[in-house]
DNA sequence: GTCTATATCTCGATAGAC
DNA sequence: GTCTATCGAGATATAGAC
C-alpha cells in the first residue's frame, strides 16, 4: 500500500480539478479526500507542488485514453445513415471518456494553454476530429451536399455542442436522448 | 468624473471575470485596471464586496442585451434555406454579444448556479432557444425529416458548438467561416 | 510516509487620515 | 472618494519528530 497513495492522490485530484477547477482545489482538500491528514504536508512527499500534480494527472489521463482499445471504426450495418449514426454514438462515448480532461481544459483555458493542446492532440489521435470527417466524406452515399467540408464541420460542432450541453449545462436540449440525436444528425448528413 | 469610477470598475470586471474567472481575479487587480491604487480598499466605496460586483455586472449585461434592438426575425429573402441561413447568422451575432456572460457562466458553473439561470433566461427571451426552433418547425418547406424536434436540437447544438469552438477553443474547426457554416447547416435542415 | 507545527504569502475586507 | 496601513482567513510549502 506504500505508494498507492500517489495513485489515490491522482484519482481524487482528477475528480476535484474537474468539478471545481485547479485553483479552487486546495492541497489540503486533496489530502483530505486521499485519506491523508488535511494540512499535513504529506502531499509534498509525492509531488513537488500542485502544478506537477496537474501535469501528472493530465498525462496519465491522456495515456489511459490513448491505450483504450474501444472506438475502432465499427462494422457498418444497415443503411449508410444507420452506420454513421452508430459511429457517432460511439464517438459520444469517447467524448464522455474525455470528460474529466475536457472539464479541466474548460477551467484552465487561458491559464494553462498546454492542456488545451494536449486535449486536441488526443482527440486527433483517436480520430474524432478528422477520422469521422473522413468517414462522412468517403461514405458510399454521396452526401448530395454542395460543401462536404462545411457539412463535416457542422457534424463536429453538433457533436461537441450536444456533449457540452448534456454534460455541463444540464439536461439535453429538448430532452432528446443520445441515440435519437445521433440518428437525426446522421440522417440529415447522408441523405 | 465622480462616480464614473463605478462604471469603470464594472467594465474591467466584466473583462477580467470573463478572461480568468471571478475567483482568480483579485479585487486588487480590479482596482489596478480601473485606475485605482492596488490594495487600497477604494473598491469597497463602490461595492459591498466582490459578490455584489459580480451580481451587478451580470445584471447590467443582461439589461444591455435585453434592450438591444437587433435580431428580430429577419424578413425572409430567397429560398427557405437562405432565409434560415440568414437567421442563423444573426443568431451567431447574438451569441457573440452574450460572450462575456457565457464566459462567466462557464467559469462559475457549479459555484454560482444563478448565473446559469440568468443566461438561459435572456437566451429564451431573445428567442434563440425556442424561437429559432419554431422557425425551423414552421418553415414553409417541410423538413422531410421524420423527427423535427430532434433536428431542431441538432441545429441548436451545432450553433452552440460552433460558437464555443470559435470563441473559446481557437479557430473554427476546418477553417469554415461563419457564413459558410450557417449556409451548410441551413441546407442540411430544410432540404 | 505520515504526522504536528509553522513560516510565508495572497487575498478579502476594514479603519482612519486626508 | 482615494489613499496608507493593517487585520484576519485561508492557502502554499517547509522543518523536524516519529
Amino acid at each position: 500500500m506504500a505508494s498507492g497513495t500517489r495513485e489515490r492522490i491522482m484519482d481524487v485530484a482528477l475528480r476535484l480539478f474537474g468539478e471545481q477547477g485547479v485553483a479552487a482545489t486546495p492541497v489540503t482538500a486533496i489530502e483530505s479526500a486521499a485519506g491523508l491528514s488535511a494540512g499535513s504536508g504529506s502531499f509534498y512527499r509525492h509531488f513537488k507542488d500542485k502544478k506537477a500534480l496537474l501535469a501528472a494527472v493530465v498525462e496519465r489521463e491522456m495515456e489511459r485514453v490513448r491505450k483504450n482499445p474501444a472506438a475502432q471504426i465499427s462494422r457498418t450495418h444497415g443503411t449508410p445513415a444507420e452506420a454513421l449514426a452508430t459511429q457517432l454514438l460511439a464517438d459520444l462515448d469517447f467524448l464522455r471518456e474525455l470528460k474529466p480532461l475536457i472539464a479541466i481544459l474548460m477551467w484552465e483555458r487561458g491559464r494553462a494553454p498546454e492542456v488545451g493542446r494536449q486535449v486536441r492532440e488526443v482527440m486527433v489521435q483517436r480520430g474524432v476530429e478528422l477520422g469521422v470527417a473522413d468517414l462522412l466524406l468517403t461514405t458510399p452515399v454521396a452526401p448530395a451536399e454542395e460543401d462536404p467540408a462545411a457539412a463535416a464541420t457542422v457534424m463536429m460542432c453538433a457533436m461537441v455542442g450536444y456533449f457540452l450541453n448534456t454534460e455541463y449545462f444540464g439536461e439535453a436540449p429538448g430532452d432528446v436522448a443520445a441515440g435519437r440525436f445521433t440518428s437525426s444528425l446522421a440522417r440529415l448528413l447522408v441523405r
